[in-house]
DNA sequence: CTGAAAGCGCTTACAG
DNA sequence: CTGAAAGCGCTTACAG
């Protein structure tokens, strides 16, 4: 089915059976319902192919994420660019814009300018939730699309959320924690100061299915700085004074540091270690032995995503149909670390 | 960089350019090597939607698989199906024949007659290496790009590989279950009588791990058919009478009545048990704590990548940069198993 | 309100 | 060997 025929079918011309589709106001009414019928009955199904051709439109993305930690958001931003790149002989552009994890106000100040800048639709990881929720609602009430990644802020106006589930992600990590202890003992978790929503819910999630799980409570929880600084010390010194320690539950982003800590105390083996994320340092830590798991939610596909359902938003001007798309848990150990480090590699074998 | 910039800047027509992209043989070889010194120069890149519209090509490709597990094979389909979604206005049609897990001849037959029927390439997930290995050759010889699906057989004539590691995903259940064990004692593993390889294999990497890792050794192997009749009977009585069996290994299609057996022995909690691949029924039992954890390998995505990789070689006709392409290893536990229950719901989110 | 026409970037008979 | 022309399915000024 093509507009031609269509046309033909009713004896009208193909730019009035255009006009009708894409809902240019001129066009008789009668005329209109006609077509609109012929159209359902026949299953018509547009052609994007050609009309990306003709229309030659430019769909320019940004996203917009923080710093830390680095090789993270270089995963989320290969997901980008193969989404940009599939999508490239549609007229997608996707910028990608790092700011400083310690310096929110520059992601509030490209909220403020990157709609004057040609952009038409917006992804932010938010750095700071109080500080940016009012310019979210701004933007969307201003026609701007805005999605939510890896962070979500359920209080804005935003088109939807993409990123995990951190809640069920801290059950995962206590689930997998509980299993693999090596004996009975206490735990321990290591938690950021500042009130950032998603470490906190991890722990939330964790104590949840520990006691869900019957097993042993969390004995004490350390709290950090967002930059991480001095976990190495603190660790280390409670491995060596506290023997009854058993496994640790890395909430935040220092498993490095923990796992050195456990490599100097000596007790590779005898405490158990989960956190998240993946990097290739991490890995070599894992096959030290010194962390037993990891859990990932899919940073790869958050950022392929994200640009795709911005795309659907561009094109259809419908929102999606949920409004939020969790990602799946990744349960990472040495035996599998290797698939989840380099999705690139993976995926340069398809010639993206 | 367009095909009449490239022509205006050459002095000559845009069909000559045309003709040396696309290989044509009657092209002066001089204006050849020019036209080819300005395409590099200039960095051009056609305009597949363009050429797409205008070649109006369409590529049937077809998927040979076979009928069990079906949940695992309904999952590879609907990734199939995805790809072909994304690639119809490229003119790709997949069709998908499920062929009887115990008539391989059904597989060779199509091998025979679907190169008659128009397609142009073939993904298939041999049911049988010995009785399939000589037609895949043929066809490959005839030109025909064969991809083989979950099964591979190294010593063919294939385009690539789509699949698990299958000793990996072994060694991957034995660090699982070595590091769950509720206590020492036994292991046990399920495998077929048949010498199907990717079972074979998964048994050889499981071992391998088991002593990498100084665990407890596998007491015992038991073997069942390809239908995998009786497993419920065997394990039932065996938990019965050997109270010293902590860990049960499913690397055959069984995981089910392994499930039931441990259930029905009243030896929740006591033996843990590791297996492959995840449907609703599996998932329940996972909720029961009648199983631990269960490893599966990217079925949606191995439907996807097939097609995506055909359809690359139908287009380029050069073959993809790596012969083999390993999917994920994914550890499923109760707390992760619903993002990879449904693949096909998360994805609806993106209109595809 | 609607038809006829031009054009998006490309390929391929058709002449020459 | 190569240019001029038609056409893939669609949209959008431009007339009327």
């Amino acid at each position: 089915m093509t507009t031609i025929e269509i046309a033909q079918k009713l004896g009208i011309s193909r730019g009035t059976v255009s006009r009708v589709i894409n809902g240019h106001p001129n066009v008789n009414a009668e005329t209109r319902r006609l077509v609109l019928a012929e159209l359902e009955a026949s299953g018509y199904r547009p052609n994007e192919v050609a009309r990306s051709l003709v229309m030659k439109r430019s769909h320019r993305i940004a996203i917009i994420v923080f710093s830390e930690p680095r090789f993270f958001w270089e995963q989320v931003r290969f997901g980008v660019n193969t989404a940009a790149a599939q999508l490239g002989a549609m007229g997608v552009t996707a910028d990608y814009f790092i700011t400083d994890i310690l310096r929110p106000e520059e992601q509030l100040a490209l909220l403020r300018r990157l709609p004057g800048e040609g952009y038409g639709a917006i992804a932010i990881a938010p750095n700071d939730v109080l500080l940016l929720t009012e310019e979210i609602d701004k933007l969307s009430a201003s026609g701007m699309p805005v999605l939510l990644l890896n962070v979500d802020i359920p209080a804005a106006n935003r088109l939807c959320y993409v990123g995990c589930d951190y809640e069920q992600a801290g059950a995962l990590a206590a689930e997998i924690l509980c299993r693999i202890l090596p004996a009975p003992g206490e735990l321990v978790a290591l938690a950021l100061q500042d009130p950032v929503i998603s470490i906190g819910q991890r722990i939330t999630g964790f104590r949840r299915m520990l006691s869900k799980l019957n097993g042993p409570a969390v004995s004490q929880v350390l709290r950090f700085s967002r930059m991480a600084e001095g976990v190495y010390d603190e660790v280390l010194a409670l491995l060596r004074q506290n023997e009854q320690i058993r496994g640790i539950y890395v909430a935040l982003g220092a498993l490095e540091q923990v796992a050195r800590a456990v490599i100097d105390s000596g007790r590779i083996g005898t405490v158990a270690v989960v956190g998240h994320d993946l990097s290739h340092e991490i890995y070599g830590y894992m096959r030290q032995n010194a962390i037993d798991a990891t859990i990932c939610h899919e940073p790869y596909s958050q950022g392929y995503y994200a640009v795709k359902l911005l795309h659907n938003y561009l094109l259809s001007h419908t929102p999606p149909n949920h409004t939020v798309l969790y990602c799946k848990l990744e349960a990472i150990f040495r035996s599998n670390a290797q698939y989840y480090l380099n999705q690139a590699d993976q995926l340069e074998l398809l010639n993206l």
